[in-house]
DNA sequence: ACACTTGCCTAAAAGCTTTAGGCAAGTGCA
DNA sequence: TGCACTTGCCTAAAGCTTTTAGGCAAGTGT
């Protein structure tokens, strides 16, 4: 064996995220993380505080890749194009990498989630709504909605909750998307009671 | 110690709810429970299979008192009211029985998913829409929207996303319902590529 | 009063988490 | 080159959770 292995907190992180890829979030664990690099367990301990703080790295890890690719597709994008593209980021993200969508729903504690790519997500989401007609009190409700629908979507699609009936789960992502445009575009005024 | 406790399926898994509301669905662990019982471990396991099944236990249980409130909450309404009544069913909940909501987002396994009260769930929501003008396919569109909303807007507000920022989360919640209501009284027809 | 069922027990193995202390492979500096 | 120092991974050990196997005695039915 080689007796320096070279693991850094990155590193683990990483890999981490791909165990959980492949096996779920749950699995992920100190000692699957140490077997996978053929190490003893207690070596992992200099690199990650405890199990907790090595899920809470994963989380963030799949906040700031979520970001990225949120960013990129953003890029030149505005309207109903922002708008579906933003969401397709989301819903890809967590079909190709399950376990570390799984992570991001992690709840973090108030110092992690200050130090998380959260806020570009809110700024992203917002930035959409420039192409849209809303004033400020209203764009935070917006952004609210938007979030709600993208993570609720997302997360019942992956638990199969829209498996097994028609119509198919991908022709009502588009008609949503289709409902939220038609929504922002036409945003109702408080109703008074 | 009495000799005999009382333990039966149902009153360990009614247990192991307020131990999740208390303090919170991960810590739900057979030894726990035991605890809390004053009884050995090994003797839970012949009132459960597993640590697995009793989560989804636990996790049926919620589906159905959330059912039963959901058809409550329905009896007499229609309309938008009908559609607030059920929406704050899902936000009470929650909000009451942190720990039974989360056993509800568990995945289950088809099984039990098809011996579960998710039937009943999507029957309410598609009851709802009976006061709106939508025919077949669309109204699946519109139940899978209304869920997402619904369960999306719930678990970001309990993960705290919605907490320290303005405009409070109750006011999105109520223009949030506007604009569904909105959405719903006038949903769009498909867009052409 | 009898056998029978069954509820909770003890015992034990196996896996995950975490801390403490050790040795030796690399690093820096004379 | 040689030395001290840092640090990466190790062994050891304690504590907790899960799960199975087998036992005794409290209730149940006849």
């Amino acid at each position: 064996m080689a007796p320096r292995v070279g693991l850094t907190p990155e590193r683990l992180t990483r890999a981490g995220a791909e165990l959980a890829d492949e096996a779920g979030f749950e699995e992920v664990t100190v000692s699957a993380l140490a077997r996978r690099f053929g190490v003893q367990v207690a070596s992992l301990y200099s690199h990650v505080k405890n199990s907790h703080d090595l899920k809470t790295r994963i989380a963030l890890l799949a906040l700031e890749e979520l970001a990225d690719r949120g960013a990129a597709a953003l890029a030149g994008r505005a309207g109903k194009d922002a708008l579906a593209a933003l969401a397709n980021v989301y819903r890809d993200y967590a079909r190709e990498h399950p376990g570390r969508y799984a992570a991001a729903q992690l709840r973090l504690d108030p110092a992690a989630a200050a130090a998380s790519a959260g806020v570009r997500h809110s700024q992203m989401t917002r930035a959409i709504l420039r192409g849209y007609d809303l004033t400020e009190p209203d764009q935070t409700h917006a952004v609210r909605l938007l979030g709600s629908v993208f993570h609720g979507y997302v997360s019942l699609e992956l638990g199969g909750g829209f498996s097994h009936s028609a119509p198919d789960s991908d022709e009502t992502w588009t008609r949503v998307l289709d409902a939220l445009d038609a929504l922002l575009r036409n945003w109702p005024a408080p109703r008074l009671p």
